[in-house]
DNA sequence: TATGAATGAGGATTCATTCAT
DNA sequence: CATGAATGAATCCTCATTCAT
């Protein structure tokens, strides 16, 4: 039932953007009267943060893996293994992120994303200081500002826009990039 | 009246979010009732338009001496002054780009400042093609798309979310990327 | 409460006209809450339409058995059959009647009866063919169109405006001015 | 001025409907300030009321020289000539006429033309007293109710309606009509 | 637990009317 | 006289939420 209503918030987010997003309508869409709804969720906002944490769940469970695999690897390949297995995850999933990243005012993004960029964020911040040593703390967290925004921005924007860059390439060059960025 | 009302649009964009931009509100904010936005305004939406030209008068204000500047300029120094000058454009009007670009849908926005980014690419693409010959158009074209998605982001990002980065460094390591991404 | 909303509907007609037919005074007249209108109609014209709807509706219901006795028997005792049912289905009707035909503008009307009056109108047709063979089709036509408008505006005027005019005789009158129209 | 907003009002009326007769609407149609309407008249039933009041002065204008010439003629001819003239009249105002009776309810017609239809009333009553002085008052005022409801309904059906019947016929039709209904 | 009818504040917009200029 | 900006109540309609069943 609490899927069913995730679900159908999705399809509805998909369908009519974040302002036809309806309690009404979502529980309409789950074939569930619009009662039920509040014995799963507390209000309208709960169901969009559920929503957004299933996108960050997806996204989660293909960079673990990277992660892991990340680590066995030199500088350049563990950057591109990344990128391409979070892009894989983001296009498995764009219609939802079309549905988060577009209809919804950014600043409600933030509060609905805060945990996963942090962990982002903490993440470069952490591989930067392992592989670059002489980094003071200051550069390293100016570096993983600049890192992470970037490969944010670009594979997201990657993924919603298609652009004519075939995928290689942009592989490529977000990694200069980020490798670029890395050594401030 | 007509500054009032967009004033107060503004006031109620930051305060309330997009959601809670309602002609009602907006009336009630700028002191005058309901009926008289309808004697400035055709819309809602119109409104908003006119916020979002405000903010991006004020950028080409800005932006075109530095490009007559930039001209006259070799490479590095031309793409420093330009992020510089845009950068102060968008630091003057930090309230007004934080009322736009964190609370409007990243959808609308994009309504809103297509003609800006169509021309900021294209700026892009022109520079390119100039610097540097040897580009295929296919090459230039996609190097436009990463530069001009960078740029905006990573500027409107340290304007709005003031990391930790003193203002030479940060354009340096733009600068840098920007580079790098040309080529491509 | 469908009930109730469109009692309200005629009574709010009745008192206010067509104009003053607003959806929140029928919510208020029917004791029940402007968004509760909207779970029982789509719209404000479904309810004009189904207030229209249950004159129709009664108005049929009259005619049906009327029509039926009226192939039994002469020409003039069928003519005076049905208009005399007709003024008794009216006349129980009558302010439902003078709430649809005298407060809302003839076009909208026309919009509302459409189908009745065409009913009505191929059934004059079908009676004058079947008892004056001779009448050509153009002739049936135009004596139908004549016989038609008159009756109805006579009717509903002798029922609204009670003019000092018998039944009898006005049913007289009526079903004599009809075979003058019938020999065209 | 008066003339201008009158003349405005017809047009407004014409394009689009009563419920667009909105006094801004005239005014802006006058090419006058909304303010100025008021100098001429109360509110905008008056306006309303001005209209009309043409559409009854034209009728009027067409009907009382026919009616001096009908006293000369036979029985037949005069109600033959006063229905043409009336016919011609209605014609050429079609579009005033189709404003105001198609679209305005009609209880408000009924308050609007209470004088003309009450001095038509009487005419025929008068008419049908001289020409059948063995009527009792009670017959003469039957048939006259009989004889306008029916005339004013036919003739102006005729000309909004447009039906498939000749001038002639039409005319022809209505007269018989008229003189069965006085022999009431 | 699930329902779904009922709510009522709030949404954008219109419009007859006023009044200072 | 004429203006036209300003008004604010009223329009239809939506929607998050509640609550008796």
């Amino acid at each position: 039932m609490f899927e069913r209503i995730v679900d159908a918030g999705e399809a509805v987010l998909a369908e009519h953007g974040y302002q036809g997003l309806s309690t009404n309508r979502i529980a309409a869409s789950a074939g569930v009267s619009p009662g039920s709804v509040y014995q799963y969720f507390e209000d309208r906002d709960e169901i969009v943060a559920e929503i957004s944490h299933r996108l960050i769940a997806a996204f989660n469970d293909a960079l673990t893996p990277a992660l892991r695999e990340a680590v066995t690897l030199p500088r350049e390949d563990a950057i591109r293994t990344m990128i391409e297995s979070v892009l894989v995850a983001l296009q498995e999933r764009a219609d939802l992120l079309r549905a988060l990243v577009d209809r919804i005012p950014p600043v409600e993004q933030a509060h609905l994303l805060g945990d996963v960029r942090l962990r982002l964020s903490d993440g470069i911040y952490n591989l930067l200081t392992i592989q670059s040593p002489s980094l003071t703390p200051r550069d390293a967290e100016q570096a993983s500002w600049l890192i992470a925004e970037t490969s944010e921005h670009l594979t997201v924007r990657y993924v919603l826009d298609q652009p004519r860059i075939g995928r290689e390439e942009f592989v490529d060059a977000l990694s200069r990039t980020i490798s670029a960025l890395g050594r401030i």
